[in-house]
DNA sequence: CGATGTGTGGTAAATAGTGGGTCAAAGTGG
DNA sequence: CCACTTTGACCCACTATTTACCACACATCG
């Protein structure tokens, strides 16, 4: 499980320092292989250990072919998904469309989110945040788990 | 598992250089032996290792002759279908025929698509692309393993 | 104060991309 | 049936990019 958040630095290479305290669990679970790919909702991307990765993929490519909106889903999600791993200095590189795709210069922000990371812009991470912060707790238009959860 | 996009350039003569990394697991794959063929939903081409193709084919063939929407599968699918193979240096020259189809010209991109990839014209992929994102998610029409799909 | 670990940037060697030239084969027309 | 034209296969070489590797600086902790 991925947790926290962190503000990164993007080098003049469209390379990014892993945080360290993430390292060693990731060294554990994939041996540094790792797949992003973009999030067809927000301007980020979303980054996973492979083996979680492939779970996703196997699921995507068994929908039918002819459905638009699985064409839709695998084209944008298995389209953009880019094998990547750390070197030796616990960076990786990202590649350049999807830098492009999440507007990444050089200050971003590397979100924990369980079994994925989420890599977002900090200009537009930010705004976000004081998006979702000023959309006070409209409790209407929530799944039935949600409605009952208790924190 | 073929994945990621790729910006690729035709030369003169009609030929894209298979981007690099792809390469290893073709030659594995297939003995660098393809078929492309076009997309019928979309203005773009197909391209199989020969051994995932003629799984396709012989689905293709099944089907009943007498059923319109069978024939006409059979005749866009089997019909564009050509083998192709990658020259000494890793590129593939594509048959004019349906360069023409998926109006390919210098600029273009390859997209590991699963078990295929597919290769559209830069301009007409990114304009499918930012219609694919303004559709926002609509879960509608999908099938119900997408709905409860969790990435 | 020293040691270890982390962030950062630079460099060099390998490799991918690109272009062109030649030869063979196939198609076309006289 | 032959000659000419066009197209594809194969080969080679140059250039640009990429990526792996190395080195340093800074910060933190013992």
């Amino acid at each position: 499980m991925f947790r926290g958040v962190n503000q990164i630095n993007l080098d003049a290479k469209g390379r990014m320092a892993m945080p360290a305290r993430y390292r060693e669990q990731i060294a554990d679970c994939c041996e540094n292989e790792l797949v992003v790919t973009i999030d067809t909702e927000a301007r980020c991307l979303l980054l996973y250990p492979l083996p979680e990765w492939e779970v996703i993929e196997k699921k995507l490519e068994a929908l039918p072919s002819f459905n638009p909106a699985a064409r839709r889903i695998q084209r944008l999600l298995i389209g953009h998904a880019t094998d990547i791993e750390l070197d030796a200095s616990g960076r990786l590189l990202l590649p350049a469309p999807l830098r492009d795709y999440a507007m990444l210069d050089k200050k971003l922000v590397v979100m924990g989110q369980g079994r994925k990371f989420e890599i977002w812009s900090e200009e537009l991470w930010n705004s976000q945040r004081d998006n979702y912060l000023a959309e006070s707790d409209q409790t209407q238009g929530l799944p039935d788990e949600l409605q009952t959860l208790s924190l």
